[in-house]
Order: structure tokens, then sequence, then C-alpha cells
DNA sequence: CTTTCGCGTCAACGGCCGTTGACCTACATT
DNA sequence: AATGTAGGTCAACGGCCGTTGACGCGAAAG
């Protein structure tokens, strides 16, 4: 064998695959994304697809697996922390289809609505906790960012609302940043 | 004939499609409602959903006409323009599943999509486009606040999140009503 | 050279889908 | 009483779905 070491040959197959999905996921949402257009997508057997992942729903969760890498905001000014964070999540909501996948995922899939808490509670939370005033009001606060968040995501990438889907980052960025920052720090 | 004066017999059956339509394309979106399903919950066959409504697509046509019922907010003092509306929308929301079939049809249906475009720019824009300073950024400034109170509606009647679904209709109100504020008025 | 085994294809399964057309039934009209 | 029609049932169609198991092939292992 020469596997474990250096990649074995199926892992170019398992990326293609995983590659496709996502595409699928985002641009259908769950139910619309077949595996069989997913395979073909990949130039494979629809076969290989439950050989690798086992069924559709496992295919997902290995599809929505996401990092928002978001930075370490213990150094910014306070002032500029929704900035950052404004601008951080357009930029990685346009470099990686993964997030739109789990947005139009999760408006009619359970487990990707899961998916979707869990991520924003396991990666938002930690990062914006330590800037909130009172402790209490932190779950609140992090939901409020995130309801604008999404909101904006939703309204730009999924629902592409005109006026909105046509704003520069420098345009969403001011119009935003006030917003999250109240949310965060306000009062 | 009895027929067009007072309600033919079958108007009840329409309803009761109609209805079922709307919770079930509330429920789960646009491809998870099956016709099927549909007829059951209204206790008829498929076939009649044919019948009055032609197809799938037309049925959800019929089962997405909405009306916002936004009030005239001339009378209303300025600052108090965000309040009102938040309210309102939360009321809307929670009275008529329709919203929530749309939402959750639209993130994966293009023509769901284009009904909530409709939606938002033919009712919201009327109403709002007075109160904001300069007309140029109107479309801008509506598509902000709808991108907010989709965001809203988002994270509490479909992803669920935790914290933001538990909010009572004033806090929510708190929250975000200087957000709409802002984005209508401000600068 | 033979055997094993990872990688991939192919055909088929049972199931659910939207949609159709033939048929039944009860009542309003004549 | 005869008839037309609105309201509703039923069985079936073709199609696509996720998933399965039998099979083929080429390279590595023995």
């Amino acid at each position: 064998m020469t596997d474990t070491a250096r990649g074995r040959r199926s892992d170019a197959t398992r990326a293609a695959i995983l590659s496709a999905a996502r595409e699928r996921f985002a641009a259908g949402g769950y139910e619309r994304a077949t595996i069989r257009a997913i395979a073909a997508d990949a130039g494979i057997d629809p076969a290989m697809v439950m050989r690798y992942y086992g069924s559709k729903e496992r295919l997902f969760a290995a599809a929505a697996e996401f990092d928002l890498r978001l930075p370490d905001l213990s150094g910014v000014p306070v002032e500029t922390v929704g900035q950052v964070l404004v601008r951080h999540m357009l930029e990685r909501w346009e470099s990686d289809e993964t997030l739109t996948a789990l947005l139009r995922a999760g408006a009619t899939n359970e487990a990707a609505a899961e998916r979707m808490r869990e991520i924003f509670s396991a990666q938002v939370g930690p990062v914006l906790a330590p800037l909130c005033p009172d402790p209490a009001q932190v779950p609140v606060r992090i939901a409020l960012v995130s309801s604008q968040v999404l909101g904006l995501a939703l309204a730009r990438y999924v629902l592409r609302l005109a006026p909105i889907a046509q704003l520069s980052h420098d345009e969403v960025v001011a119009w935003l940043a006030p917003t999250i920052q109240r949310y965060l720090l306000d009062r």
C-alpha cells in the first residue's frame, strides 16, 4: 500500500464530490440538490457518493462543515469592532459557498438549521462574549447580531433584493457596523 | 343555479386547499410540500387540487398572495416610526403563516423569491419612502430595513435561534426599533 | 504469475412525486 | 322523469429520487 502517508487515489474523488455537493446545496437547498446531479458534476457514478459518504444526510453533514474564521477581536479598538466584523462576514460569505448552502438548506431542513445554530453559538459566541458589558445579556446580544448578519445574507445572496445586493462592501460596512456596534455594546 | 351570488359549494373546498397549502409551504418550503399531503390535510383527492389550481406552481402563487397591511405612517411621530413598524411586522408575521411560507419557499424557489421581492418593493416602498430624507437613497434604506426585518424572521421563525425566538414583542421592539429608525431617517 | 483489493460502473429496486383522464354521484334545471 | 353539470373519487402514467448489490478493471502485494 502507498496509502495513508501521501493521499490515496480516491481523495481527489472525495474532494470533487464535496465541492460539487456544496455547489448544489448552495444553489438549490437540500431537497433540490440530488445525489445524481452531484455525482454528474463530479464526473462519477452516484454509487460512489454512497460508498464514500453513506447517505445524502451524511454527505450534507460533511459538506456543511464550516469555520467562520472569526479574528481575535481583543486587539482591535472597540469602536471598530462592528466594521471589522461586518467586513469579515462579507468576505467569508463570498469566498465560500458553504454558508449559502447552509442558509438555503437551513430554511427547509432541520439538520441544516441545527448546524447553523451550532456554528453561530459555538463560533460567534466565544469571540463576541468578552466584549459585552453585562454577561447575562450575552446570548441575546449575539443573537441580535446574528439576526442582522443573517438578514443581510438572506437579502443579498439568497433573495437577491436588488438594492442591497448591489452595495459595495464599504457601503454595507458603513450601514451595518453601527447596528452591530449597538447590539453588542450599548447601554 | 344558486351560484355566483352566495358562494358556490366548492368554495369551502378551495379555501380548505389554500389553508392546507399555506400550512405545508410554511412548514417545509416549496419542494417538501406535496400536493398529495395538502390534499390529505384538506380531506379531498389530489386531483381536486389540480382541478382548482391547475398546477403546483399556480397553487403556490395563490397561497402566497399576501398583504402586509402596513399602516399609514404619516400621522405617527417620526421618533416612533421604528417601534410601530417592528411591532406591526411581529404581529403580521405571527398572525398569518403565509409570510413564513414565503420565506421558507423563497430560499429554494425562484418564483417564491420573486414574490417576496414584489411584496417588499410594492408594499413597503410606498409607505416608507415619504419618510426618507434623500429620495435617491430610498431604495437602499428600504432594503436595509427589509434585511433587518427578514433577518429577525429568519432567526426567530425559521432557524429558531434560541435567544431571539424567546424574546417578547416588547423586547424585540426595544432592540430593533432604533436600527430601523436609523436605516430610514439618519444622516 | 497469481491473488488481492481499492476504485469505479451498471442495472435495478421500491417509493414518492405531479399530473391525467375515465368514471361516479347528487342535485338543479327543464 | 329526463338531463346536464358541478363536485368529487380512483387508478394509473411516466419520471425522478435515494439506495443497493453484482460486476469489471487495473495496480499493488504475495
